[in-house]
DNA sequence: GCCAACGTTGGC
DNA sequence: GCCAACGTTGGC
C-alpha cells in the first residue's frame, strides 16, 4: 500500500465537502507529473492526505482513501468546466483522475507551519523549496509523523 | 533543441 | 496583492 498527498482549495473541494459526499472523483489535475502519479502509482485502497491550499492555514485536513484507479476526467472535454482542454479527445484523452473516498476530518488542520517544525518531515516533498505539485507520494514514516500530529 | 515570454501555483 | 518558482508554449 501507497500514501500520497493531495492538494485542493478548499472554497473548491474540501475535507468538509469529501465527507459530506462520502466518495468524489478528484477532478482538475492539469499537471503531466501528478496525472503520471495517479496514472501508474494509485491503487485501490492506497491512503492519501488531503492538503488545503491557498487558504488561511494550508495544511493537512484529514485522510482518504483511493477507491477506483485512474481514469479518464470527464472535465476536459466538458466546454463549460474550468477545466476544459480543447486539444485532449476521446480517444487519446489527455487527463485523468481517480476516486477517493472519506476516511477521516481532522479535528483541527495540521498547519504547514507546524509540518516546517517537524524534524522527521524534513525531506517531505511537499516541503521542498517551490513546490507545485498538487500531487504526491508520501513515505510511510512521513504518512506516521502527520498522523501523530493531528 | 534553445530560450524568452507567459501563465499558474501557492505562501505570505 | 505581491512575488518566487516552476511548467508550458512557440518562434527560431
Amino acid at each position: 500500500m501507497q500514501y500520497w498527498l493531495m492538494k485542493s482549495e478548499p472554497q473548491v473541494f474540501s475535507i468538509d465537502d469529501l465527507e459530506r459526499q462520502g466518495r468524489s472523483p478528484w477532478e482538475g489535475v492539469r499537471n503531466y507529473q501528478a496525472r503520471n502519479f495517479m496514472r501508474d502509482g494509485m491503487k485501490v485502497g492506497d491512503q492519501a492526505f488531503l492538503y488545503h491550499s491557498s487558504c488561511d492555514v494550508p495544511g493537512v485536513a484529514g485522510v482518504m482513501e483511493v477507491a477506483r484507479a485512474a481514469y479518464p476526467d470527464p472535465t476536459q472535454f466538458d466546454r463549460r468546466s474550468p477545466y476544459y482542454d480543447e486539444a485532449s479527445t476521446r480517444e487519446s484523452p489527455r487527463w485523468l483522475l481517480v476516486d477517493v473516498a472519506f476516511s477521516r476530518r481532522f479535528r483541527d488542520v495540521v498547519p504547514l507551519e507546524r509540518l516546517r517544525a517537524e524534524r522527521a518531515l524534513a525531506g517531505m516533498q511537499l516541503l521542498r523549496r517551490g513546490n507545485r505539485l498538487s500531487v504526491m507520494p508520501v513515505t510511510a514514516a512521513e504518512w506516521r509523523a502527520v498522523l501523530k500530529l493531528a
